[in-house]
DNA sequence: GCCCAGGAGTGTG
DNA sequence: CACACTCATGGG
């Protein structure tokens, strides 16, 4: 099956490439393909149609790119706002195809716990290693990511050969803590609740809780803090301090759209720093 | 070998 | 509140 549907303003190099999500490649033939819920979907881009191909044929895959690519945000308006802040409004301008992505609350909460303190290309070896054991096969070499019940049916000792690291025991805690329907449970919740919650979690801190509010529970007002927003944030702003102080810094100046601001200037930190790009242009 | 990584947890002043 | 230290490991 392949299809087109229409997205705009979009990069998918910037969206799929860089951090955000783990499991998107780019094929030889420049289409982007990974595993989205439990079909294998490959994705290519002319302007702003994307083509889409999808195996197994499923019958809402146009609901899953889209819900993925966060098709309904107006991402025209929310730069726009953003822009009034001419800082910003620099970092925008190479990054307006540049889009936060949507992940599965469960996925996303375990791939930014084993994020914790390490880059992005082992990030995505750890995620790829966790699939690849514990997920179920969509098609030849790509697993769906593993269900809460598989992982929690995982024994540590089990993890722990995984090259996690003390990440394992995290990820193993994790699973147990949680019942199946905790998630959902979460998503009603504010966004101050919301982090509160993630925070109880083993191996969740400030950071990694912003990252799954933003990637996972869509909460676009989050703005996760790391060390290449740490760095920004004291370049551009000459801001310092403890994260709670930046991350109100961040609310009060990006408002409701922070998540947004906070990925362009990601974005940048990364792209200026030496050697330091993302994964569309590394080999 | 060296440095760093989309940090968290714990203890101390 | 602020630091300081440890954790376990691989990619560049």
């Amino acid at each position: 099956m392949r299809f087109d549907i229409n997205i705009s303003p979009l990069d998918l190099d910037l969206t799929l490439g860089c951090g955000q999500t783990f499991r998107w490649r780019k094929a030889p033939d420049g289409f982007w393909e990974g595993p989205l819920g439990n079909q294998f979907i490959r994705l290519g881009q002319k302007g702003s149609i994307v083509h889409i191909e999808a195996s197994p044929e499923g019958r809402e895959v146009e609901g899953l790119v889209r819900t993925h690519l966060r098709a309904d945000d107006d991402v025209r308006g929310i730069q726009k706002a953003l822009a009034e802040d001419p800082v910003m409004a620099a970092g925008i301008s190479e990054l307006k195809g540049l889009r936060i992505v949507k992940i599965d609350e469960w996925e996303c909460l375990i791939s930014f716990i084993l994020a914790t303190y390490a880059n992005i290309p082992r990030i995505t070896k750890m995620i790829e290693t966790l699939s690849t054991r514990y997920g179920e096969r969509i098609i030849a070499g790509v697993n769906s990511f593993p269900s809460q019940d598989r992982l929690r049916r995982a024994p540590l000792s089990e993890l722990a050969k995984c090259g996690f690291g003390y990440r394992a025991k995290f990820i193993h805690e994790a699973c147990k803590v949680l019942d199946d329907d905790a998630l959902s449970e979460f998503q009603k919740m504010s966004y101050e609740d919301l982090r509160d919650e993630l925070k109880q979690l083993p191996g969740v801190g400030d950071k990694v809780a912003d990252c799954v509010s933003l990637f996972g529970f869509g909460r676009l007002d989050a703005f996760p803090i790391d060390v290449w927003i740490e760095r920004a944030l004291g370049r551009l702003y000459h801001r310092k301090g403890s994260y709670n102080s930046l991350r109100e810094f961040a609310q009060e100046r990006f408002g409701p759209y922070a998540g947004y601001a906070q990925e362009y200037l990601y974005y940048n930190e990364r792209l200026r720093a030496p050697g330091g790009t993302c994964m569309f242009s590394e080999k």
